[in-house]
DNA sequence: AGGTTTTGCGTATGAGGTACGCATAAAAGG
DNA sequence: CCTTTTATGCGTACCTCATACGCAAAACCT
């Protein structure tokens, strides 16, 4: 049998109660004392479990990720489609999650069920695993990508509401000279630096859709041009 | 004339003096502190200049990226293949530009002629100014992902080189079920994963081309689809 | 029961951000 | 030239954090 006293606590429930102050107040708010205050425990008590704060974050993040979504049916296009915008739903759940200062290439279970989610949705496509993963590797820092100047606009406007209101076509308009960037000066001109009103999540999102259909559109290319 | 005391150094200043620790020593080693003894002066007296960390981050974050270089000649996907590159390596020369928590849209002149001179790429190209401004921020959110990507490699690489000696494929072959997850495991028994000996920032820098390849790709897809 | 082992945790240390207030220097007014 | 005004320089102090260390409490073994 094992020796000593009984572990009341694990890396588990730790883990979980630091998700649960950084889903509720942020990231910034995980700190050893205020996880232990959350569980009942004293600060030090948590150490017997996980080395060092460095270790708890990384197993926040092996653990902040749901599972991934069964893909849907059609062809390759739509289930890589839907995989894309499964990871960017799955991030802007815990915004805190690009925030964490991440070591290493993937070896959590759920990192590699995304992974192979992914790979699923190419099964019956003719292309090199290299090439495959190539795929996947972009679609997935483009989804982060978008994901991270989401929340960071996001956060930016509820910060500073009206800096947004439709503020920002004029401020551009007043900062850029059109001798020195014409290109820049003649977009802002068209309007569409002119946010009616506000920054919505869904104007965001079409951002992501256009840009997800231009990436799609280019794996579709690269295909066509190995057959 | 302007009453009281002489500044002795004002907020650029101080913007300099923490960019050339963050350079030297990484975004960890910038403290006040840090900032103020490296400038002989005491803590308290950046206070005067900068409102807080914050302030200084952000001013940090506009001064950070150099200026973007001039495009080279040929057709708009030349340019805007360039220029994505260009910002990987403006990026890569500061890896601590990525740590920045970052607040709102940019308004720094350095940034906006960075978008200047994507939007300057695509003048000839017959797409709706959204549509450009769609391409630019796709280009720019994969390219920075990306630069993030081999950052945090680059560093898990650093702390433990063991890691990456081709047991990245062995250790997946270890955790991966075959029948939990067949596509993925059918691609690491291709090899893809078995890294000869090292990962070297030149092997990211092929993904990178890749991924912009494709992305290139469905740009003119796009266009042609327009035409 | 006595010894052994492992967990719980109080105390202490050092780093970092920053509020506050006084000292100091420079211009303006007499 | 001296006083008043005003902005800067910065010493002191406080608070929050992460974490090393060591002792006490509990559970198992003989």
């Amino acid at each position: 049998m094992k020796r000593g006293r009984k572990p009341t606590i694990d890396a588990a429930d730790i883990t979980r109660a630091a998700i649960a102050i950084a889903d509720a107040e942020g990231l910034a708010s995980v700190s050893m004392a205020r996880v232990a205050a959350e569980m009942g425990n004293a600060t030090m008590a948590l150490y017997r479990h996980v080395k060092s704060k460095d270790e708890l974050l990384a197993l926040m993040w092996d653990s902040a990720m749901e599972e991934p979504p069964p893909l849907p049916d059609g062809d390759w296009r739509d289930k890589l489609g839907f995989w894309a915008k499964a990871v960017l739903v799955a991030i802007r759940r815990r915004p805190w999650f690009l925030q964490i200062p991440i070591s290493g290439p993937p070896v959590g279970p759920k990192n590699l069920r995304w992974l192979d989610s992914a790979l699923t949705a190419l099964e019956d496509v003719p292309l090199e695993p290299a090439e495959k993963i190539g795929v996947v590797m972009g679609l997935s820092t483009f989804a982060q990508g978008e994901a991270r100047l989401i929340g960071t606009l996001a956060q930016g406007f509820e910060n500073d509401p009206a800096q947004f209101n439709h503020q920002y076509g004029q401020r551009l308009r007043e900062i850029v000279d059109p001798r020195a960037m014409p290109a820049l000066a003649e977009i802002i001109e068209s309007g569409v630096f002119d946010l009616d009103d506000v920054v919505r999540a869904e104007d965001l999102g079409a951002d992501f859709d256009f840009g997800l259909h231009l990436f799609l559109e280019g794996v579709a290319a690269h295909i066509r041009s190995r057959a």
